[in-house]
DNA sequence: CATTTTTAATTTTAAAATCAAATTAAATAA
DNA sequence: TTATTTAATTTGATTTTAAAATTAAAAATG
């Protein structure tokens, strides 16, 4: 077997070439320790398997000697792909090896509830309309991610359970990868936002950080060391499921207390009941925002229930705060439904509950993003396993 | 530069040997994927530095064949020391390279609060004592740690405050390092714990795992990846601040419904008062002791105090299972003043509180030990040091 | 008891990875 | 044009690693 050390040079020379996309070889060896003439021999190898390309006159132009040649991810070397399989659609992507966004898709679908090998096919279908928009097959993809909800052995491959599923206890990798045949990378839907911020978005400078989202549940996503933690039983960090009052709030998980049951739709609705906001004709969206629109116009009931709801948010993350010490926190989402959760004053309210210490305390950033972010966490997510197997291969053709 | 990967089968053999100590070199083989001409080269290596040694007629004794020789840490080759340094008192414990307890004492202190030099110079002679326990000088350490409370910057060795030291900002490894004459290992108490049960105790065997140590107040260590997390700021896992109540009970810290404001000594005491538990000339520990005499005798209002720091407390731990979803939760401490927090019927209320999957719950451990479990946690930390150092030295001699 | 078999460890031999130093390449400055 | 500067490559080891062959040490076998 290859041990690590004979990948070495190669996977960090190719990571720091991406991460600082474009890098000219010396700058490489500073940043990496690894010698100018190693550098050389690498990157030349690099770019006979096309995974990267020299960037013609481009660099410092300093002055004078030698100019610098860039180098930079050659994003024709691969095509991925991410899925996103929500309750109502799946949600496609394409991005190149460079990561940068080719196509997209969008399927409205029938059935919530698939068997392993229907999901499988309505996958391959997806993939085959999104390929078709640039002209490809599927064959022409090095990989797909594919996130779902529930919980998945990200390692093995292998879904315990998913509301998406009609059973339980599948080995999902080996069932998409007999319909597809590319490698498929499977992950907990949740993780997906805090692959994406990794890779594409804010946090792409950040070793460690927590994104935070909320949709209609309340879900997080962990980087420790440039990985995402994943737990060790798979299921995401249940960051609106952490209690927030003993006895308190009904939550639909059926416990009691749940952030997610102060600041999620159906809690604020619960209580704008009392309001008499009870046109059942509106969608749950209006109705929000009729609540929303009371706190505007002075309305101290309404403004009551939503303060809540931003004190109980504060509060939860000031916890994340108090147990990780991030440096940097991520409030992503796609809705501005819950503007009210991200607005100055709850955020103010944070650094009154964490500890205090000479520092300054985490940077919160607010990222809205469109609901592609999901499938492109999946690519990105993939983009990774290719890329590990591309260092392989290179490593292989120059033994 | 050495890069890493000049040490790599160095440092993963020796790492390997001491994690399954003793191991015979072909079962390292099967264990490190590092091939068995490697493991023969690499371990004669590391023999003839005196770091490991063989261990005779042992081994397997599983039948014919030529019998595997067993490979040991070697104890001799290294002596480390390990310091807390408490508000009344340094303790210290002396082990040896493969982690042996070879001798412990405890000073009390008279200034609570040092000026870095003196405080080295209490070590100095704290040291010395030590090592005239068994026969040697402080010459003879290959390290210390010392673990002290307050914000530490483990990387650059520097503190930015502590309720030990009379001046802020201290490059406090370099003051000791120049007193000492030996390399010195500084870390936040609040990690010692978790280092000592990864070393020592419980957490041999998990990746991941969490601490928790209740003493006057609530401490927490995070282990990932077999690597401690400290987090961005370096002031350890707040768990005892994180909240558990909005604007709850007042806390020392300033703030209010912070876990520890529930469950500490100081807090059951603040209720108890109520009680007409006042007697002014008890100590804390006295009274505590009354109060849970009283719960058993049956009074409603003492077990409804004591009932409700045991709520609290599950709640605020329900909470780090459900971001962290770790595989083992140890939770730690000396003293027997709060069995009522690790009472049964609260670690059960733990699972009502979380995220229910298949899959069972984190095992939750509780782990008593002496005093001398902090400074093993010291000591542990610097041997890790020691043995890095230990690696990069026998590459060199083999360069 | 000598021989065979089995398993562990080492040696041999070759290949792969890496680096320091020397060299070459490509620009500007004088 | 020549010197200078900076980047990249080539050269010539050194180091790390592993596959295959060999040696070592035991039990099993006849």
């Amino acid at each position: 077997m290859a041990g690590p050390q004979r990948t070495y040079g190669r996977r960090v020379l190719l990571a720091a070439i991406r991460k600082n996309n474009p890098i000219a070889r010396i700058d490489l060896a500073a940043l990496t320790g690894i010698s100018r003439a190693t550098v050389t021999t690498v990157t030349a190898q690099l770019l006979r398997a096309g995974l990267i390309g020299e960037v013609a006159g481009e660099g410092d132009k300093s002055g004078r000697g030698r100019p610098r040649v860039d180098l930079k991810i050659d994003g024709s070397a691969h095509l991925v792909a991410g899925v996103k399989v929500a309750n109502r659609s799946l949600s496609l992507v394409l991005i190149d090896f460079e990561g940068k966004q080719l196509a997209e898709c969008d399927f409205p679908i029938l059935d919530q509830v698939f068997k392993p090998v229907a999901l499988a096919q309505a996958l391959r279908e997806g993939l085959t309309t999104l390929m078709q928009t640039v002209g490809k097959t599927v064959k022409h993809l090095s990989g797909v991610g594919i996130g779902l909800p529930g919980i998945v052995d990200v390692q093995r491959g292998f879904v315990h359970w998913s509301p998406s599923l009609s059973e339980r206890n599948v080995h999902l990798r080996v069932e998409f990868e007999q319909v597809l045949n590319i490698p498929v990378f499977l992950d907990n839907d949740a993780n997906l936002v805090a692959m994406a911020e990794k890779q594409f978005g804010v946090g792409r400078d950040a070793k460690d950080f927590i994104v935070v989202t909320i949709e209609s549940g309340v879900g997080m996503g962990i980087v420790i060391n440039n990985e995402i933690y994943r737990g060790t039983r798979g299921c995401g960090a249940e960051f609106g499921h952490t209690k927030v009052q003993l006895d308190g709030a009904l939550c639909r998980c059926g416990q009691r207390g749940c952030l997610e049951a102060y600041v999620a739709d159906y809690a604020l609705l619960r209580e704008a009941q009392l309001l008499g906001e009870s046109a059942s004709d509106a969608t749950p969206e209006q109705k929000i925002e009729s609540l929303l629109q009371k706190v505007k116009d002075g309305d101290p009931v309404a403004a009551n229930i939503v303060n809540r709801a931003g004190r109980m948010f504060a509060m939860g993350l000031a916890n994340i705060v108090n147990i990780f010490d991030p440096q940097l926190i991520i409030l992503a989402g796609e809705r501005m439904q819950f503007d009210h959760l991200y607005a100055q004053d709850v955020l103010e309210s944070i650094k009154n509950s964490i500890v205090q210490v000479d520092q300054s305390p985490p940077e919160v950033v607010i990222h809205r993003w469109d609901d592609l972010m999901w499938a492109k966490g999946a690519a990105g997510y993939a983009l990774e396993g290719v890329e590990e197997a591309a260092v392989v291969q290179v490593t292989a053709q120059n033994a």
